[in-house]
RNA sequence: GCGCGAUUAGCUCAGCGGUAGAGCGCUUGCUUCACACGCAAGAAGUCGCAGGUUCGAACCCUGCAUCGCGCACCA
């Protein structure tokens, strides 16, 4: 056995083990195992992306859960891949190939385009993969799965044609959402609102028959007066009824617009009257197919105004163009006036410009399944982690709108429809032959991701892990994923039966917290708020990392990131390490760890106990999900319980000259040790794998050890009086200003007998000389005191501070009157006497008990004083 | 406007009906034979506000305020 060296070196250690695991096909899962499965397919990273924090948060979570698992003597598949993110991907490449050529996609083409797509993804593509592993993460890397590999894309064709046989799909022009940088159509989840700061502006409409008579409209946006082609007031609203039917001059373009009543204005804003823009605004489209009003688009595909009759604004880009024609209205006096005013504007998630409402021919999918989707979230076939999104998803499954699936995005799957002519389409994989186009467009990339819970397994491996056991996500993509996947597992059945508990693609959701900066904002490139997360594993190591993040991450609240805390999960490690040092100090481990064969001592007896509670804590705790619960409980233990407490008082055995005792200790610290290795092992595998291996435990791995059960054993009273007297002593210590470095003398007036078989221990925790046993002690006056559950401890310096000693009393005495003065208050309440509990009167009762015992002391103690 | 979450020590957060807790930071003392990435001691909180339920409320209920998020509106 190797003699530990001082200081533990992730860096090292960490790549050393990753790379044994891999060669012993550790994280394989096999399919033809008969132990009961357990899987999750991980959140695909973009292919390009790089290792974010996000992505250590849910990827730590998922690792957790695998390596307990496996632990657990489950049958493990983590099953991993990447997403080929369309427009993600795309604009990545587009910005490249502006910055170092100076060309758009569409100079190059589509073609060449393509190209530049997997040069790119084969120099960045994969890198975020060995991120993981740096990690720990413990995927079935052989089972690795890519969103644009060919049997995947063919599952993505095959499903587009399916649901268009089904009637599911289908092509029409529509408003949709157009983003005017990417030049593509949008799906309505991926339009974020923003506030924006921007004008209101009145504007005068002339009244045809009555020149010199004006209504004023309220508009945003002047730049599309010229596809204005009605005015709209509220039905039956006095202030308009006599305007109905007439005829007002448009502003700009100008040309005669009827006015009609629509019962979608709102009377209070504005004016009540709203000038109506088919080709620019959703509810002005929908009011302009109920009047059959023609559609005059204004507006180019970029952004820019499209209207030649308007040389002023024809070519502005669209903000431009605002200014512009405000600024024409105002100078020919059609401008009333213009307010400061805040709305909502849609921005494209990913373009960050606002969204431009468009009449445009695409690919929509009308949603299948939904009553059943929300059933099985209702009724917890699927579980939500906290489960309060359930009502979030219930909200957008209840107001679901057909989903926007074509983009015009040139990465990503083409859909399989061919045209001939402009008149015919089929929709089918194979070209029909000679004459027939493709549809030009490809899919979202969500209509291939909401596929991988079930098409990244072969037949075999979804026999024996589909529905997969948990799906570990971030809240913000409950709608793009989670929930299209709940649709498309219940849609295309891939279980191996009809029911539905066998479709479903997971049976619990454990949705992560969002990262944030210590103030509070979403991390992003744009802030450089964002810490390297491989930066931080050489600092800190990916346990330490994976082990600060999991202490903090509380379930499903938003983490504010410190990197302090990181560096606690290091010192956490090193912690480890050196109680693991301590031990080895002492000589070899017992190969066979049984604690029965041994005589205890109280103090292991104790640690022992806790330690039980600690295993069933961490128990229920991993059941919901609670993680921070686990890692803190077990932190508590570790470092409190077992270095603080129990090493301290087992050095007594540990170094004395009696073998039985101390070859007890260490049995009981090779049990404790074993088991807190294990207890630790998912959520710090690295050091925790060096560790065993180091203790020669019996086997070669600790990976598919089980992890330790409670052993059922009573704590001893005798320890928690110790402990309480030793927390009494070092106060008294401190308070009368003995430093650490002089080993001070202390006598303890008690006639108890077993206490004095735990003087050598009493003295090495109070730093002593020694400790006296005396129980007919008389202290000259002045020399310090306290009462412990063991008797009055007194602490013996050389000149004892009289005066000082004396005020330290009165304070303990007040302090000690209060506290018994609330207690009796309370037991004299004859209602809290008869209602509460009897266990917590009974409680009550014994408190006082010993704040009187206390205090008497306290007092005995002043009065020798006089 | 509707819904969800948060509000506890300077900071980050536990606690969710029975004496206010942890870590960090701070103060004091320590290189004591595992660890200074450490040990020991300490100071520090009208548990957002106002009502209510209860013998008893940080915890349950009802309002309100502030912050964050989602949905709707957004001329």
């Amino acid at each position: 056995m190797a003699q530990l060296p001082k200081t533990y070196d992730p860096t090292v250690v960490e790549p050393k083990w990753y790379q044994r695991w891999l060669e012993r096909s550790d994280f394989h899962a096999e399919a033809k195992s008969p132990k009961p499965p357990f899987s999750i397919v991980i959140p695909p990273p973009n292919i390009t992306g790089v290792l974010t924090m996000g992505h250590v948060l849910n990827n730590t979570i998922q690792d957790i859960l695998a390596r307990r698992a496996r632990m657990l003597g489950r049958e493990v598949l983590w099953l991993p891949g990447t997403d080929h993110a369309g427009v993600a991907t795309q604009t990545a490449v587009e910005k490249h190939l502006w910055k170092t050529e100076k060309k758009s996609r569409k100079e190059i083409g589509r073609e060449e385009f393509l190209r530049r797509v997997i040069e790119w993804q084969e120099k960045h593509g994969g890198i975020i993969l060995q991120q993981l592993k740096r990690l720990g993460c413990s995927c079935d890397w052989a089972r690795l799965r890519y969103t644009f590999d060919d049997a995947y894309a063919r599952a993505v064709g095959e499903v587009f044609v399916t649901l268009y046989k089904r009637g599911l799909i289908y092509r029409g022009r529509r408003m949709i959402n157009w983003d005017p940088k990417a030049q593509t159509a949008l799906s309505d989840e991926e339009v974020i609102p923003r506030k924006q700061k921007g004008a209101l502006y009145y504007v005068r409409y002339e009244l045809v028959d009555e020149p010199g008579r004006f209504l004023e409209v309220a508009t945003t946006r002047p730049e599309t007066i010229m596809a204005d082609v009605a005015l709209a007031v509220p039905p039956n609203d006095k202030r308009y009824q006599d305007l109905l039917g007439k005829n007002v001059w448009r502003p700009l373009a100008r040309e005669k617009i009827p006015i009609v009543a629509d019962a979608a204005i709102d009377p209070e804003f504005g004016t009540g009257i709203l000038k109506v823009t088919p080709a620019h605004d959703k509810i002005d489209f929908e009011i302009g197919q109920r009047h059959k009003l023609p559609i005059i688009d204004v507006l180019h595909a970029d952004g820019r105004i499209n209207c030649p009759v308007v040389p002023e604004l024809d070519g502005l880009d669209r903000f431009e163009a605002r200014t512009k024609a405000a600024e024409m209205l105002r100078e020919s006096g059609l401008l009333a006036k213009e307010e400061p005013h805040e709305n909502n504007v849609g921005f494209s998630e990913r373009s960050e410009v606002p969204i431009e409402p468009r009449l445009s021919e695409q690919w929509f999918l009308h949603y299948p399944k939904t009553p059943e989707a929300l059933a099985v979230v209702r009724e917890h076939l699927i579980r939500f982690f906290p489960a309060h999104w359930e009502k979030v998803y219930a909200q957008w499954l209840e107001n679901i709108q057909d989903w926007c699936i074509s983009r015009q995005v040139w990465w990503g799957h083409r859909i399989p429809a061919w045209h001939k002519s402009n008149e015919e389409t089929r929709v089918q994989l194979e070209s029909p032959g000679e004459g027939w186009t493709q549809d030009p467009d490809t899919l979202d990339t969500w209509f291939s991701s909401w596929l991988w819970a079930y098409e990244t397994m072969d037949a075999e491996t979804r026999g024996k892990f589909y529905p997969t056991s948990v799906l570990v996500t971030g809240p913000d993509i409950i709608f793009f994923w989670v929930a299209r996947m709940i649709i498309a597992g219940l849609e295309f059945q891939p279980g191996q039966s009809e029911r539905i508990e066998d479709n479903i693609p997971f049976r619990d959701v454990f949705f992560t917290g969002i990262i944030r900066d210590n103030k509070g904002r979403k991390m992003s490139k744009s802030l450089g708020n964002s810490p390297d997360p491989l930066d931080l594993m050489a600092k800190y190591g990916a346990d330490g990392l994976r082990f600060g993040l999991m202490r903090i991450a509380p379930s499903g609240q938003d983490i504010r990131f410190d990197e302090k805390q990181i560096e606690e999960g290091r010192n956490f490690a090193t912690k480890l390490w050196n109680a693991a040092r301590f031990r080895q100090m002492q000589g070899p481990s017992e190969a066979v760890l049984d604690v029965s064969k041994h005589e205890l001592s109280i103090y292991s007896r104790e640690v022992l106990a806790r330690l039980d509670a600690t295993i069933s804590a961490i128990e229920s705790s991993y059941l919901e999900f609670r993680f921070n619960d686990v890692a803190q409980r077990f932190y508590d233990f570790f470092w409190s319980d077992y270095c603080d407490w129990y090493v301290e008082a087992a050095k007594t055995d540990i170094f004395s000259e009696n073998e039985a005792k101390k070859k007890s200790s260490l049995a009981v610290m090779d049990y404790v040790l074993s088991a807190v290795l294990r207890l630790l092992h998912p959520f710090m595998p690295h050091v925790t794998e060096e560790l065993w291996s180091v203790f020669g435990f019996d086997s070669e791995t600790i990976q598919f050890q089980s992890p330790p059960k409670p052993l059922n054993l009573d704590g001893s009273e005798k320890v928690k009086d110790v402990y309480a007297a030793i927390g009494w002593g070092r106060n008294l210590r401190a308070e009368s200003g003995v430093p650490s470095n002089k080993k001070a003398k202390f006598v303890l007036k008690s006639s108890t007998d077993w206490i004095k078989d735990e003087m050598p221990t009493i003295t090495r925790l109070l730093n002593a000389e020694e400790v006296l046993l005396e129980p007919n002690f008389k202290p000259d006056s002045g020399v310090p005191v306290v009462p412990t559950p063991l008797g009055e401890l007194h602490l013996i310096i050389a000149t004892a501070d009289k005066a000082a000693e004396r005020e330290r009393l009165e304070k303990e005495i007040a302090k000690m009157q209060e506290e018994l003065r609330k207690v009796n208050t309370k037991l004299a309440s004859s209602s809290f006497v008869d209602k509460a509990p009897p266990a917590v009167v009974e409680e009550h009762r014994k408190r006082k008990q010993d704040f009187t015992e206390r205090l008497a002391q306290l007092k005995r103690a002043f009065e020798a004083m006089e």
